[in-house]
DNA sequence: CCCGGAACCTGAAGGC
DNA sequence: TGCCTTCAGGTTCCGG
């Protein structure tokens, strides 16, 4: 599942091979790629200078001129590769380039998404601010929590209060920050999202220096796995160890997404009773 | 505005 | 062995 460390990984791997080339071509082999748009709108890119890759939450920019951009978002099963993948792989789509670069957009599942924009701007405001962004703060984090009185999970999956965490660094930035995942966000104390902001910085500039986490479908752009996922504590580790206390790792279902946490680093809230 | 749920998609896994 | 159901989760859309 690509979230923010994943693609920021593709975001460096890509960026120098195609910055300074035009794009020559957009394949589309699956035309639902496109989006509700449909496919007509990308051919407005081809021709167009490549000035800069850059990442917005988990959205992939190629940044043309004008503020123009092609976005990638690669959702469950998403990869960008930079060679050609064996026969058995679900490419829906090809970007070519001046310097006879190509991209391969793979998806099994069929969920992401190539779309043009003629302006970037509404996507860009749409978004929450970025994780680690130096001018995003715990005072910001405080603050939009306190507007929600939603799980503090379901809270962190929201694109709108912080852009690019997806349920495995959730999962592991509450268990960092030692917070149960059914938390009420507004109940937060300024300590425990002060812990909690810092949890995410930790979990997230981490697993990009391990390139991402290739529990499922994740591969770099050279094709090679991530190795984030070796050192989890609870995401996608159900009855193992917690790294911390070595209680048996449990997983919950809140909001219809699974939340894998430990018992005992993550108590819950005083008169509630534990769930399961 | 806030919140919850359905829909999208396909391969893996589990039940019988 | 094989059919059937459920699950995985990022995002958008819709209804209360």
């Amino acid at each position: 599942m690509p979230e923010l460390p994943e693609v920021e990984t593709i975001r460096r791997a890509i960026e120098p091979a195609i910055v300074g080339t035009c794009i020559t071509g957009i394949a589309l082999l699956d035309p639902s790629i496109a989006g509700p748009e449909g496919p007509a709108s990308l051919q407005s890119a081809i021709g167009s200078p490549v000035r800069a890759v850059l990442r917005r939450g988990k959205h992939l920019i190629l940044l043309l001129e004008r503020n123009r951009g092609v976005v990638l978002h690669l959702r469950m099963t998403g990869a960008i590769l930079l060679a050609e993948p064996a026969a058995q792989a679900r490419v829906r789509a090809i970007l070519s380039f001046t310097n006879g670069v190509r991209l391969f957009f793979n998806d099994m599942r069929r969920l992401g998404t190539i779309r043009m924009y003629e302006d970037l701007k509404p996507l860009l405001v749409r978004l929450g601010p970025e994780p680690l962004d130096p001018d995003f703060s715990a005072d910001m984090l405080a603050q939009s929590l306190s507007r929600h009185s939603i799980p503090i999970k379901a809270a962190l999956l929201d694109q709108h209060i912080a852009a690019g965490i997806g349920n495995m660094y959730a999962d592991e930035a509450l268990h960092r920050a030692g917070i149960h995942p059914l938390k009420p966000a507004n109940e937060l104390s300024k300590e425990e999202v002060s812990r909690l902001f810092q949890s995410i910085r930790d979990v997230l500039t981490h697993a990009i220096e391990c390139q991402g986490a290739s529990v499922d479908t994740y591969w770099q752009p050279n094709g090679e796995r991530g190795t984030a996922h070796d050192v989890f504590a609870v995401a996608h580790r159900r009855g193992a160890a917690c790294p911390i206390c070595g209680t048996s790792i449990n997983r919950i279902m809140v909001r219809k997404r699974g939340a894998y946490f430990c018992p005992r680093c993550q108590p819950a809230r005083q008169g509630t009773v534990a769930t399961n």
